[in-house]
RNA sequence: GCCCAGAUAGUGUAGUGGCCUAUCAUGAUGCCCUGUCACGGCAUCGACUCGGAUUCGAAUUCCGAUCUGGGCGCCA
């Protein structure tokens, strides 16, 4: 019976594990093999003439990340690492890996990120990129779980959609029967739908497509969101919600992934407090301005130099709030006492946007004049209208990127490192 | 969409017109080696993205193509 790696342990008599040839190391009379499963690495130590001859014969034969099932003696000792080694009786070998490898999984050799993604499954034997993984597991398990506790409902949405509703970013269209469709952008109107379907609190963590042609560290061209929405809420009520998810998040992460963080050299979570800063708009443009070399003005969008001096000086999660209507999509609900600025906000990491969110405008004939007031024709957008008719609740929302809480959480340089197969401008395989 | 940069063994690199039948590391193969842990030693193998131009001579300069990375706009 095959035990994890992990398990392994000096006062085991015999044991049998299972993994890849990580590393070998042939001293001539002794060679060592560091054999690697998902729960970790340990030596098979063979002294050449105390072994059976087929043991010799497969360590002759195998190659590095070839996968192997080694059965033996445990033996307790100070010389190797994790203070015990095995002493093969069987050293089989289940499959031969061909050489040479596409990229070096022991990491003696860097690879660039595109030899990495065009092999991933190798680069993902690293034990570091793995970690990743792990992590990111962990945080959707507990934005799940989290999301479940405060009651909502998990709901999934068509990722074909007829139309651009949402506006602002491009779609991708695809080949639809005799219809013209695309890949969904947000599933945005479908939770606002089912708030008029009386739902309340759903949830949705699902892949957005975005047809953008830009070419950053940042940007995917298909993205996981944690979309939620919340009926008889406004954007204060959301704003905290998320609040809440990210420290929880954090938290789960901090207090089960030690391994993996530390893997990646993430020594402080910085796991966020659980009221974060309102910068209002106003107050950011000054920032910007002040150290920017640049002139910025009320109603500028925030670009990415300004985002990256105010995050300086903000230094942890922050909000945007008070975003002037002008420069939100018309489903912005303008503040009451206000209407030249909205319930609109953005969850800030320092070095980037997480999050989007607002109180939704949910009277039927205001949202029409916002879309008006867009440049955008209402008729477009009768299947989002109807329910606006028949009763539909105050909600408020947002979507926060799941990639880059990855990336920010583990300090990632490219949020390609935070999606196994990335899709971006060039890459559509593996 | 705009702008910048890059492409050399499986991988990561050196290279600035002749000293390049191209450097180093890692790897692979063979030999030596009984406590390695980036094992060590010796030998061998393996590459200039493609097409054109300049030149006595191009990995190196120029033009084009292809592929790729990155920045910006925008956004999660």
């Amino acid at each position: 019976m095959r035990i994890p790696i992990q398990e392994v342990t000096p006062d085991l008599e015999k044991a049998t594990i299972a993994g890849w040839v990580h590393e070998e190391r042939d001293l001539g009379g002794l060679a060592f093999f560091l054999i690697r499963d998902r729960t970790g690495i340990m030596q098979v130590t063979v002294p050449k003439k105390k072994v059976p001859e087929a043991v010799l014969h497969a360590i002759k034969e195998v190659s590095r990340e070839s996968v192997v099932r080694v059965t033996g003696i445990i033996k307790a000792t100070e010389k190797a690492p994790g203070g015990r080694e095995l002493v093969p009786e069987s050293f089989e070998i289940l499959a031969k890996a061909a050489s040479p490898l596409p990229l070096d999984v022991a990491e003696k050799v860097p690879a660039e990120i595109d030899t990495r993604l065009d092999a991933r499954f190798l680069d993902v034997r690293r034990p570091r990129i793995a970690s990743i993984f792990q992590i990111r597991s962990r945080v959707m398990e507990a934005t799940h779980s989290f999301l479940f506790n405060e009651g909502f409902i998990n709901i999934t949405t068509p990722k074909v959609v007829a139309a651009a509703t949402e506006g602002g970013t491009e779609l991708f269209p695809i080949a639809y029967f005799e219809k013209e469709a695309f890949l969904g952008q947000s599933p945005q109107l479908y939770k606002q739908m089912m708030m008029a379907g009386g739902c309340e609190k759903v949830f949705e963590i699902g892949p957005i497509f975005r047809a953008e042609e830009h070419n950053t560290v940042r940007h995917l061209n298909e993205a996981t969101s944690i979309d939620v929405e919340v009926s008889f809420a406004d954007h204060e009520d959301v704003m905290q919600l998320l609040e809440r998810l990210m420290r929880t998040v954090y938290q789960a992460v901090a207090d089960d992934c030690a391994d993996q963080l530390a893997h990646l050299g993430v020594t402080d979570p910085a796991i966020p407090d659980t009221t974060l800063p309102r910068l209002p708009y106003a107050e950011a443009i000054e920032i910007a301005a002040r150290k920017s070399e640049d002139p910025i003005a009320y109603g500028d969008d925030l670009g990415t130099a300004s985002e990256r001096i105010i995050g300086e000086e903000m230094g942890a999660h922050y909000f945007i709030t008070e975003w002037p209507t002008a420069i939100r999509p018309y489903y912005a609900m303008p503040n009451e006492r206000d209407p030249s600025i909205c319930n609109a906000f953005d969850l800030m990491h320092p070095r980037m946007e997480l999050s989007s969110g607002a109180q939704r405008c949910h009277i039927h004939d205001q949202l029409v004049e916002q879309i008006r007031s867009k440049g955008l024709s209402p008729e477009g957008f009768e299947f989002y209208l109807k329910p606006f008719r028949y009763g539909m609740p105050p909600h408020a929302g947002w979507g926060l990127g799941a990639e880059r809480l990855v990336m920010t959480m583990c300090g990632l340089q490219n949020i390609r490192e935070a999606v196994l197969f990335p899709r971006d401008r060039h890459r559509v395989t593996p």
